[in-house]
DNA sequence: GCACCAAGTAAACGAGCGTTCAGGGGCTTC
DNA sequence: GAAGCCCCTGAACGCTCGTTTACTTGGTGC
């Protein structure tokens, strides 16, 4: 993991990783244990066994690296949460358990890349930040798609306060929840991924007073 | 915590906050802001009106400056949160409800300091760290604790997967909701502090199968 | 009046930061 | 074998950081 090839990869048969990837990579592992801040351009190519310049023939600045990560993982978890609700049938139940679910599961597995997205992402500068938003905020309205057509057709009964609903609020705190996981959660301890995703699962689904069925 | 008042306070009759107060509290906002790594020891003590050597008057290095608000901040949350349980009389959904309501209402109300509690500790030493982290599963255990008793008194039923209940992981769910109230509420918005409490509270009271009863 | 001392200033320190750039190897293409 | 292109190195740039230092100030106790 320190020096790869210092002067001349001489070709083997078999691919080496590109250095744009080795980059990414030990880029994700520098910001999810220490922190963008901190990790310095010449910690991240000293990893992939290059020197501070080479950074610059594949990214434009330390600023476009991290948001290209963030961008990545962002991307790919909503296209996951997209899929699961859309391959879930037509229960409100179904699709929200699926949502979290694979939310869950995501976060356990992917820990450090959703650490680093859901950590990092204040240090970008304006206009990188405002492309992860929106990301986050359509993820936040399947969620709140969900509920409301739940609610319409009477399989939810999610808490009301002075007879108001607030389906935005609701979800907001499930997704904290869930995308929290990754803050804690260990391989190997007493539950596994799967058994997260179920106990997840059936709090929320508890928590929006789901009708029991026969899931 | 540091230097207080060493030899004469001088009593004047109107009070100025004393400066090792004004330090604080401008670190607290322009962490909160900012971010500890990014925020300077310059950026601080010029909020104060002073220049950047007199920081050292009164802490012994930036990250001491560090330690001192987010443990100050976190001793009172667990002194609240103790509180709450201690006068919410003897049933575990009562205590559970009570718990929950103040730490919401504290992560709403103060957002600033929770949300540099929360999110700048990385930055903190290993010893320094270790003596917030005791605080927080301090806090967790009183959660757990709450929830052991409503299961033995057979008023609470949490999931279960595989005929296993693991408290703890339940308790970690329902802290990570409610902590991270504190990284999107607004005061002013459509629900107020006590209503988010309520919101709260009931989802936890629904997540952990509390059997109803004439709160 | 005078020594004392906490608390402030302003300048300087060395280190480390992100970024740039001239130079130079080893490919591929003629 | 010459040309052109990637991609790298290694030194340097200008800047800012946390911290230290020497010095000044103003209130207090004897």
């Amino acid at each position: 993991m320190t020096k790869r090839k210092p002067v001349a990869p001489a070709a083997p048969e078999r691919e080496q990783r590109p250095p744009v990837e080795a980059i990414r990579a030990a880029a994700f592992k520098q910001f999810a244990e220490r922190g963008y801040p901190v990790v310095t351009v010449r910690d991240i190519m000293k990893a992939c066994g290059l020197t501070q310049g080479a950074l610059y023939n594949h990214f434009k600045s330390k600023d476009e690296l991290l948001h290209d990560i963030i961008a990545s993982t962002q991307a790919e978890l909503e296209r996951l949460c997209l899929q699961a609700v859309a391959g879930a049938g037509d229960d409100p139940r179904a699709k929200l358990a699926a949502f979290v679910r694979v939310y869950v599961v995501r976060h356990c597995r992917l820990r450090v890349e959703a650490l680093v997205a859901n950590r990092e992402i204040g240090w970008l500068d304006a206009e990188h930040v405002a492309d992860i938003r929106r990301s986050r905020r359509a993820i936040r309205d399947i969620l709140v798609g969900i509920l409301a057509r739940g609610v319409e057709r009477g399989v939810f009964n999610p808490p009301q306060l002075d007879g108001r609903r607030d389906l935005k609020a609701v979800s907001m705190a499930l997704l904290d929840q869930c995308t929290h996981v990754s803050m804690w959660y260990l391989p190997g301890g007493r539950l596994g991924e799967e058994q997260m995703a179920g106990l997840y699962a059936e709090m929320a689904l508890r928590s929006v007073g789901a009708k029991t069925q026969t899931t």
